[in-house]
DNA sequence: GCACCTATGTGAACGGTGTCAAGATAATCT
DNA sequence: AGATTATCTTGACACCGTTCACATAGGTGC
């Protein structure tokens, strides 16, 4: 029944237990989803009393924040990854797309753990809008395949677009339905990409204005 | 410290009380979110043991699916009418996502429900593509505004692609960030409208085929 | 070195939860 | 009618989030 690391005789006071409070979450998580991630059993792994986590985060709400924090700091590295690779502006955007997608699949639990919070609160989270920010890259990447700088307004409904789609492409992808199609295509990245394709912001920057 | 109903004095056996227990549940996830949904809190809503509802659902998750159930059906019907109000076909797409959103926005917490059982089961519930489903909404819509019936494979991307569109956004128009620009294009409705044009393809059908 | 203060850990406890087993009660079938 | 079956209740179990009083360790001023 050991838990699965800190077996070594810790000193009475852990030196750094807000971060392995963190990353005990994340290995909870990976391994058994959402379901599975109390605070006790997160203390439990941590090899620490069920109390002591409450002298670094006021709740488990703020635990599972800091949890998200990380994954919106890696969701957004690997956006800005995606972007710097891509051969020219316009190939930027879709790749921003399946990059998000491919994230939320390789972490879905940690993926749900983010958008929950988000949901609660009827908030981006600050890193998803503020300075190196996902947010920031999908737009730029707009402007960079031919947005109009000037219609303020159009650019920020493409963006809010584009990053609505992404979600949403993220959190059905995995659907069972979808496996013939994935399979006929190639593999998951060939159908996220064809299906992001489809969703046409991704695909269709360059077609008149809306009107409006 | 009454329930809020069902004070009359009942009879031993209540008569329907998986229905009733459904009710109770819809009522308290209005009320109080996913979050106050325990078995127990339904049980008590409906006034019955806490055991009771064992007689008529496996799980919790049983009951969480049949509440599901309801609102998937709910969501059909909203979507047929949204389809039959159209003017003509292209309208028909649009309005089909706008009255998703609206449900969505309408039923926050039974949405999330809906949702969350599809995610842990990884697929799409039943009564999204079978039969009279808001699935084959769409996809009929798309047909009738123009889609090609003999490229299946298009087809099928296409209605992934509106789905996932339309539930990105009925999961992220609430977020706070959007107000200013909700209340810059008048209101809710037309944000929802707009956003959903500039996802593409509820307005982009006709653009050329995808490559490939 | 020593007393003291603060940060960080422990243990026990509270009410709430999902779930189950055993028993009570009512409807139904023969 | 008696027996069977479906339904509901009571009581228990382990787990959960959270709080409290207390124990321990690290640091600071003397």
């Amino acid at each position: 029944m050991a838990s699965l690391q800190a077996q070594e005789i810790r000193p009475y006071h852990h030196g750094d237990l807000s971060r392995a409070l963190i990353q005990a979450g994340r290995r909870i998580l990976e391994m058994g989803g959402p379901a599975a991630l109390s605070l006790r059993a997160v203390a439990r792994e941590a090899g620490v009393s069920p109390a002591a986590p409450y002298h670094h985060f006021k709740d488990k709400c703020e635990l599972l924040e800091a949890i998200a924090k990380e994954g919106w700091m890696e969701l957004t590295s690997a956006i800005a990854k995606a972007r710097a690779r891509a051969p020219d502006a316009r190939a930027a955007l879709t790749n921003i797309g399946v990059a998000y997608v491919c994230f939320a699949r390789d972490n879905p639990a940690l993926y749900r753990t983010m958008y929950d919070g988000a949901c609660d609160r009827a908030t981006m989270p600050d890193h998803a809008k503020k300075g190196d920010s996902g947010w920031r890259h999908v737009r730029e990447a707009l402007l960079e395949a031919g947005a109009d700088p000037a219609e303020e307004r159009d650019l920020e409904l493409a963006t809010i677009a584009a990053w609505c789609a992404a979600h949403g492409v993220a959190e059905m992808a995995g659907f069972k339905e979808f496996e013939p199609l994935k399979n006929a295509l190639g593999g998951e990245e060939p159908f996220v990409r064809a299906v992001l394709e489809h969703v046409g912001i991704f695909a269709a920057m360059s077609r008149p204005k809306t009107p409006g």
